[in-house]
DNA sequence: AGCCTTTGACCAGCG
DNA sequence: TCGCTGGTCAAAGGC
């Protein structure tokens, strides 16, 4: 097993690119060189930018920082929240984050936390469905002189929504900093930095087993949470340099992180969140007693990386469909529902870390029912069910290109049927394909292009929307993106 | 001594 | 029923 995994990932070794900066508009429509799938890589390059602060700005940092503090969501869970395909037949159902590249914000002038609560929570208001993903390793100019290869992905088991702490190696407890900046804070100000030293895993974990599985590139351990009775499990692939590629939490906690632990998360609060309550508080709640009903308060995971490539992952609070079961697979899925504003929805705390450390990419993809099926590249349907709570069915497509492992999920939304909730997974291995008969591939070259044009538009829509109802917390978004639309 | 990783074997679900 | 596959067990060894 270890062979093959060896010869595999011999035979496909993940590219370690570092490219030259490129400007936000330029990274916006085209992506990075040989990018692809080009559509993937658009909405998040509309978050990522070569802000010179972009390393204290990454979504892994996000994630640590959510991690560290949780912060409450309560509501249903959306439902673009798709099911994890490979696990349809399980009430185990999995958030999964695959962070494949690096991103970082800019000339936006906010977080990709920000961004990211923006937008997931404003198109939950707007009844616009958004995806959010860790993508492609697609676009890869926005790190700068940061490898990009082997960003991890985390699954988070949606049966049990437990808190997921961060995996901090000793390197990283003293390269680590990280900022905690209240979402909401944050509209008016800069982020303010503080530093909450990540001390170390929330958990401690043992590996209990190491298996090559088929299909996935790289060998998956399997670790036990140590603490006694304690049923968390998570899986992790790594790649053979050590680099977490995927990281799948199941379970729940039924303790809390060890004490010291939480006094580093204490303490980095008090420093840093101006605006958020409790993340001790959350670190409890969120290990057994969040699970309500309709209005559920779900502490989604957070990761980290302790191989200095990756930091953390973040556990906000992640809202929960009240019949609890449907859930989303796909990549990084971080929503919610917000038919009540409840104020620490709001409060998205931020960490960030002074590492050059690759970092995830975030994928916001809104998609029409035009942009469905014509995305540049070719698919060929495989498979296709009808998910709780939604009557129209998702279906999966891989892409037909040989040897490209591309999938993707189509998915109508529940409240609006022309609302469509695309899910990549994995990267192509090739070019576009030549045009097809569609207006937006006139030449390949142009699909990127064009296709950024339609999801900005839609972006541009949709954050319209938000504006009108939070003119006061997504200004800069609303603004930089009109402006990238002028440029 | 205790805790951890490694790794082959075993088990259960599924087609 | 059988084979495949993913997940887990548990002995052995290392730190």
């Amino acid at each position: 097993m270890a062979e093959d995994g060896a010869s595999r990932a011999a035979a496909h070794p993940r590219p370690t690119i570092a490219l030259p900066p490129r400007s936000s508009l330029e990274n916006l429509f085209i992506g990075g060189a040989g990018s692809s799938p080009g559509p993937m890589t658009l909405v998040s390059n509309f978050f990522s930018e070569n802000d010179p602060e972009s390393d204290y700005r990454s979504f892994s940092h996000l994630l640590a920082g959510a991690m560290a503090s949780p912060v409450a969501i309560t509501g249903r869970r959306p439902s673009f929240l798709t099911e994890n395909s490979s696990d349809d037949s399980s009430k185990e159902r999995d958030f999964r984050l695959k962070p494949n590249r690096p991103l970082s914000l800019g000339p936006f002038g906010m977080s990709h936390q920000q961004a990211l609560a923006q937008v997931t929570a404003q198109a939950a208001q707007s009844q616009s469905h958004l995806h959010i993903q860790a993508g492609h390793l697609s676009s890869l100019s926005e790190a700068p002189a940061t490898s990009l290869a082997h960003q991890p992905s985390v699954t988070y088991d949606a049966t049990t929504y437990q808190q997921i702490p961060p995996l901090i190696s000793d390197t990283e407890k003293t390269m680590m900093e990280s900022s905690e900046i209240s979402h909401s804070d944050q509209r008016s100000q800069p982020p303010s930095l503080t530093v909450n030293k990540q001390a170390d895993d929330a958990y401690n974990w043992r590996k209990y087993g190491q298996k090559q599985v088929k299909g996935s590139e790289y060998p998956r351990s399997y670790y036990k949470c140590t603490h006694s009775n304690c049923p968390v499990r998570k899986q992790v692939e790594r790649s053979l340099d050590g680099q977490v590629t995927e990281i799948i939490y199941k379970g729940q906690h039924n303790h809390q992180p060890p004490e010291t632990h939480r006094r580093a998360k204490d303490s980095g609060n008090l420093k840093g969140n101006l605006n958020f309550h409790g993340n001790s508080e959350m670190s409890s709640q969120g290990q057994t007693g969040n699970l309500e009903r309709s209005n559920e308060t779900i502490p989604v995971h957070s990761i980290s990386r302790r191989d200095q490539e990756y930091s953390q992952a973040t556990p906000e609070q992640l809202s929960g469909s009240s019949d609890g079961e449907e859930a989303g697979d796909a990549e990084t899925r971080v929503n919610k529902d917000n038919d009540e504003p409840d104020p620490k929805r709001r409060n998205i705390e931020v960490a960030s870390s002074h590492r050059a450390v690759a970092e995830p990419k975030i994928i916001v993809q809104t998609t029409s029912e035009v942009d469905l099926l014509d995305d540049g590249y070719r698919w060929r349907k495989y498979g296709q069910k009808v998910v709780k709570g939604n009557p129209h069915p998702r279906s999966y497509y891989k892409c037909t290109n040989a040897g490209c492992n591309v999938r993707k999920h189509v998915e109508r939304a529940s409240t609006d049927s022309k609302a469509v909730i695309t899910t990549y997974e994995g990267k192509h291995n090739h070019d576009v394909p030549v045009a097809k008969n569609s207006s937006h591939n006139t030449a390949n070259s142009n699909v990127p292009q064009l296709r950024a044009h339609t999801m900005l538009s839609e972006k541009h829509a949709l954050l319209k929307k938000m504006d009108l109802g939070n003119n006061d917390q997504q200004p800069v978004t609303l603004q930089q993106l009109k402006a990238e639309q002028i440029a």
